[in-house]
DNA sequence: ACCGCGTCTTGCATCGATGCAAGGTCTTGC
DNA sequence: GCAAGACCTTGCATCGATGCAAGACGCGGT
């Protein structure tokens, strides 16, 4: 079934060389030798071997993204649009999970047997940190997410802090004063978080206030159930509080179950804002302001620089910012 | 950088063959010979390349998984599990994204050039039917969620027309009369649309009951804006409803949230169900009564089928069922 | 008549691994 | 003592494509 160049040589009477010419294009060829060549391709059904391809040009057409779960939906849009970005480059995506396991997210950094068959990395590491990331990788790697330590690699990020400093004035703006965080973390893998809270933190003091330790709720995933889990832990403290920060939207729509499940009006006697802008949110109750981080530009300024450095670009790694906004829905201001 | 065995073999002073049986876990190798080998290929950082044992064996390694998009929770929870299951089976997921597009799904059935690259193919298609597929295509394909005129082929599907008509029974059961169906579908390729619509209609007719026209609303796209607006319409349109159906939970949640914006109490007024019982359902207000298809055995038994036909079997396409439940959640019942 | 150049085509080596089958060494059984 | 077999190792051909550099051809200029 499978006809190499070979067949299509000997069918079209020429060199296997010129059929490999014809099939990359290039310029030299007599328009009827190209034609000759082009019926016998078709005849034959002939597809160029990936593998062979890839053997002699060391190139897959292959860029490998690494994310924690797919079925978080921040990852299952920031996949969707590496995958659109990639294709439009002209690359094909391998996608791997690691479900925050770092073993996992080890593996694929260094590359393991079978698994190498790609010609760059963009890694939303979760467990690893700038330390792990190996200091001349095989293959070119892109961080997202984190603001990382000077390495070969580059780095797409938003401005957690400035972000998060954002979304908390904009609940004292409301007139909100005993706001509780949730999505805090103490590893050190949890760099997000800390930026995060170190942004709640400065827009609180700005405005003379402070958050009392009980309302600072950490989690060790970003899920649903864990926003769940803590809004549950707030409201059952006791401790007053009439707005809530989640550290991401999914969090905050489990935050938003348990406070419906208490009766808690939203946004009348707590607001909520949440952080990632999934489409999710907009159809929460109520619907669910948040920061939007540039979900296309992060995809877009990744599958660039990778491409970039697969072309041979070696450079020092890159920090680089892209934009966020609020964007204010009813779970802040009401309808 | 990149070693190769020629040189491991070298440096340990055997021939390139035994390194290669050291590599692979050959049996018959001398544990002192194993040992030294083992020795050179840390020292020099060996890793196989896979491009040239994919060229000699024949096989990459990859399952290529074809989606509309995984911005759709169904989407991106299936693709979770596929590459769950595929991982556990030692291949990797390539992912690619149709949105839809005819053309983009016959590209990938065709194996284009550069895309070439994969042992075995995941489809779920929106809108090929089962005259596209190929009667021989080069490599295994399975087709997820349409049932499926007899090809080489394998189908993994769930038998909608009862698991709509179980739906349908519940709201029934429940007391509702006036019951409304979003997201039919007229196009050839809207296969499980009809059937999820037949299963309906027994039910109802079972019932002694029928669905005005008004209320059945069709939806080309099944996302949550889709499913909104098309509630917006059954509302607007005036007519007395007392239950919806939606043909995927994603619609379900669009329609909740245009029943809340109209003030309409669920379920006191209306009851909804979905179908697919996507993560989000568990957190909507209310939680969503839903089809629960085994999304785990789906995935599972689609690399299972895959892998076997990557092995060499070769009977003819296989039709397989695997089960569903209803969720029973507020959205129908109440608290 | 010959050189030079642009156009078109080709053979050979090569990428890095594995299949095959044979070769060598060492036990074991009779 | 010797054949049979088990254990261990190896050389060569091969998968299908592309890089390289040279060869063949035609044609205008001098």
């Amino acid at each position: 079934m499978a006809a190499n160049l070979k067949q299509v040589a000997e069918l079209s009477g020429v060199s296997v060389r010129t059929v490999s010419n014809v099939v990359n294009g290039f310029h030299y060829v007599a328009p009827e030798t190209r034609q000759r060549v082009q019926t016998a391709i078709d005849a034959l059904g002939y597809r160029p071997n990936a593998a062979a391809r890839s053997l002699r040009t060391g190139r897959t057409g292959l860029l490998a993204l690494v994310v924690p779960a797919l079925d978080q939906p921040y990852f299952a849009e920031l996949a969707r649009a590496v995958v659109r970005h990639a294709n439009a480059a002209g690359y094909t995506v391998v996608l791997d999970q690691t479900d925050a396991d770092r073993e996992r997210e080890l593996d694929l950094l260094s590359g393991q047997p079978g698994r190498t068959m790609f010609d760059g990395l963009i890694l939303n590491p979760l467990t690893l940190t700038s330390a792990d990331i190996p200091a001349n990788p095989s293959r070119p790697i892109v961080l997202l997410g984190e603001r990382a330590i000077a390495t070969s690699a580059d780095h797409v990020h938003i401005d957690n802090v400035a972000a998060a400093r954002t979304a908390t004035e904009h609940l004292i703006a409301g007139g909100r004063r005993r706001v509780a965080v949730i999505g805090t973390q103490d590893t050190p893998s949890g760099q997000s978080a800390r930026l995060r809270l170190q942004g709640a933190m400065i827009a609180l003091a700005e405005a003379g206030l402070t958050a009392h330790p009980d309302l600072l709720r950490p989690a060790d995933s970003y899920t649903r159930t864990a926003g769940y889990r803590a809004m549950e832990a707030i409201l059952d403290g006791g401790r007053a509080v009439d707005a809530v920060f989640c550290f991401n939207d999914s969090m905050a729509i489990g935050a938003l179950r348990a406070l419906r499940e208490h009766s808690v009006r939203v946004p009348d006697d707590v607001a909520v804002v949440g952080f990632d802008d999934i489409e999710e949110g907009q159809f929460s109750a109520p619907p669910l302001t948040t920061v939007r981080p540039d979900k296309d530009a992060i995809a877009r300024t990744a599958v660039e620089r990778l491409v970039a450095r697969i072309g041979g670009e070696s450079e020092p790694g890159q920090e680089i910012e892209v934009g966020f906004d609020l964007v204010v829905r009813e779970s802040t201001t009401g309808p």
